[in-house]
DNA sequence: ATAAAAGTGGTT
DNA sequence: AACCACTTTTAT
């Protein structure tokens, strides 16, 4: 079918074409994607020095594709939340042993029941005896075709028509890249994917970001692998979005916008200028500690587990003490994140006087004074400086998806300066952050956390005044022997007194409405499963549509109301053929306007949900037994209302929830 | 006491 | 997407 007989050496350096290990000078590395390809296995070498020095491998060049463009369809960049989703069901059945457990997932991430389309190239190298197809093969880097390190998933254009009406919509290609093999290839001015050649929506290429789904099916897989007790680190990072982090916000702060202002109080206890990782100890709610990958809904959540406190500024320190944690989230331009290590913007220079808190216009020099002394301060010292990435930084890599705040770890500054910032008019202070963080960073697929690693290149150090390099031995540093960084000299004792915290009963409250968010619960399972699509509640008197998705009856029903399914195309007097309306699923593009007539309640759905309901009102009846609830009874007048009133959200929700579709 | 701070939800 | 009103925490 194609002359597709080439092939790139496999990551131990193997070819894959002829199975030798091509010595040094028989090996051509490819320019775009840094992969490796024995030479004489080439179908056309490079002829001259120069085409040699910009060699770009068959699958970069595009000159022999040999895959099909395999049109639009839902292809890998799904596959690794469904894998993920499918280790989880297992994990979670309670029926299964540990081996047995084990077992299964070995036989899921050997290839089995994970998408069939697009595997052209699985089946040629099963065809010609290659190695097992193992869950890491699908997670190879369409460009380098090496095991995937930090993870794209390249998104492409498509049309799709609704209505007579042409929608330029963005989906994934199926293809996922290594971050650095898609930055090069957008480098060299392309905008098509290099296996398919779809085109590129500007969005990917600007804001291309990294797939956590795929990380954690690569680390779950390899976890699985050694089938040790590993995975609950593991999920936690998946799951995190399903606790309670917004148990603490009170109705009136989230009706004005307000939340900022109604700070609430703080689960660990730890004081406000405590100096890195947070250990379990201090965490007597979950008995965990601030864990790496742990991701929150806004700066509140953010603060409330300890991970940064200010819950405006970027900045959480004190000049004549230290930095304890900054925020990524976008706010200076003059920011460069490249994960492992980044350059950090000082802040002030600005005129926010008044309300004008988006002036974003640089008006005088940053100095090293207040934030940027502390941070000139961790650097001396060499302090463990705690991270949090945020949704809005648009412009890095790493940043998470929706709108989430994520604990990256603890860093090292390493040196800070002054430059003239990308605004051309006045000096920043800068800083090199270095990560030196036991646990591996949320992007990487590694298992082991940092190693001390040769300090980064950074071209405008040339260009820089004020440069301040630490002296000093650091105070957080690599132990050899102990393979693990640790406080090498005592840590700074606190200043200020542990405050704000929870007392006991509010501890007991708030373990109790993690526990019920925990996703393996019934509760979790009646909110995610069974949500009704339109009106995001359980279902009541579910239905499910022909392209299987399921609302209640009574919503999708309103939904259409008063839209007939054969329309009259009169003009005048003149009478032409009716035509039927088109109603579209709400949550596909699938005409459900047949089904819409007459749809019947999804006896099965419905019975899940009655028994699901019921175990819950079990559980909830034992909750009640074993300590006081606090009144969430819901209802209260805005006017006077305690302005820190306790209110767990997910409790309140999921009660309101049962009541009313308990109703026939 | 004062002003800065990389926020938040709602509205143009 | 930019703006706005509403606020708290923090450092000094």
């Amino acid at each position: 079918m194609t002359p597709a007989t080439q092939y790139p050496c496999d990551p131990e350096g193997v070819c894959m074409r002829c199975k030798s290990m091509p010595p040094p000078e028989e090996s051509l590395t490819c320019g775009t994607c840094v992969t490796p390809w024995h030479v004489s296995c080439l179908l056309s070498p490079p002829e001259t020095l120069s085409a040699t020095l910009q060699w770009l491998c068959p699958d970069c060049s595009g000159e022999t594709n040999p895959l099909p463009v395999s049109g639009v369809a839902a292809g890998y960049g799904s596959v690794g939340s469904d894998l993920v989703a499918a280790i989880h069901s297992i994990e979670a059945d309670e029926t299964l042993s540990a081996e047995e457990k084990a077992k299964k997932k070995q036989q899921l991430l050997s290839g089995k029941g994970v998408v069939d389309e697009d595997d052209e190239e699985e089946k040629k190298k099963t065809s010609k005896g290659k190695k097992p197809i193992d869950v890491l093969s699908h997670f190879e880097c369409s460009f380098c075709m090496q095991s995937l390190q930090k993870p794209v998933s390249v998104r492409v254009l498509f049309a799709l028509a609704l209505m007579l009406v042409w929608f330029l919509e963005s989906t994934p290609c199926g293809h996922n890249a290594c971050l650095k093999c898609f930055l090069k290839w957008m480098g060299q001015g392309h905008r098509s994917c290099g296996t398919c050649r779809s085109v590129i929506p500007e969005s990917m290429v600007t804001n291309p970001r990294i797939n956590l789904s795929i990380v954690s099916a690569i680390r779950l897989a390899r976890v699985s692998e050694k089938a040790d007790a590993r995975t609950s680190k593991v999920v936690h990072y998946v799951d995190n979005e399903d606790r309670p982090d917004k148990a603490f916000t009170t109705e009136r702060a989230k009706k004005t916008g307000n939340a900022n202002a109604s700070s609430g109080k703080i689960f660990v206890t730890i004081p406000r200028d405590h100096f890195g990782p947070i250990p379990a100890e201090n965490d007597p709610v979950r008995n965990q500690g601030l864990l790496v990958g742990e991701s929150w809904k806004g700066r509140l959540a953010c603060r409330q587990w300890g991970a940064h406190f200010p819950h405006v500024s970027g900045i959480a320190g004190q000049a004549s003490y230290g930095a304890q944690s900054v925020v990524l989230a976008g706010g200076y331009d003059d920011d460069e994140d490249h994960g492992e290590w980044f350059l950090y913007t000082g802040s002030g220079g600005r005129i926010l006087k008044g309300n004008k808190r988006t002036n974003t216009v640089q008006a005088f020099d940053q100095v090293f004074l207040n934030f940027n002394e502390a941070l000139r301060l961790s650097c001396k010292l060499g302090y463990p400086v705690r991270v949090v990435r945020s949704t809005k930084d648009k412009r890095s890599p790493y940043a998470p998806q929706g709108g989430l705040l994520r604990y990256d770890g603890v860093y090292r500054i390493e040196k800070c300066w002054r430059i003239v910032g990308i605004q051309g008019t006045h000096k920043m202070c800068r800083f090199l952050f270095v990560r030196c963080d036991n646990e591996p960073a949320p992007w990487t697929s590694d298992e082991h956390g940092d190693r001390p690693r040769p300090l980064p290149n950074v071209p405008e150090l040339n260009m820089a005044t004020d440069l301040f390099e630490r002296k000093e031995s650091p105070s957080w540093d690599f132990d050899e022997g102990e393979d693990r960084w640790r406080w090498m000299k005592p840590p700074p004792a606190s200043k200020k007194a542990v405050k704000n915290v929870l007392d006991p009963e509010e501890r007991k409250l708030l373990r109790e409405a993690i526990k019920s968010a925990n996703p393996n619960t019934m509760r979790a399972r009646l909110l995610k499963e069974f949500k009704c699509q339109i009106c995001q509640k359980v279902m009541t008197n579910p239905v499910t549509t022909p392209c299987a998705h399921n609302f209640c009856k009574a919503c999708l029903e309103s939904k259409f109301a008063g839209t007939a399914l054969v329309r009259e195309r009169g003009s005048g007097g003149r009478k032409l053929r009716s035509q039927k309306s088109v109603m579209k699923c709400p949550c596909c593009p699938t005409d459900i306007a047949e089904f819409v007539q007459n749809p019947q309640v999804n006896r099965e759905v419905a019975e899940v949900i009655e028994k699901l309901k019921k175990q819950e009102e079990e559980e909830n009846a034992k909750s009640l037994d074993e300590g006081q609830c606090s009144g969430t009874s819901h209802e209260e007048e805005d006017d006077e209302q305690p302005k820190k009133r306790i209110k767990l959200d997910t409790d309140a929700e999921v009660s309101a929830t049962v009541v009313e579709s308990d109703m026939k």
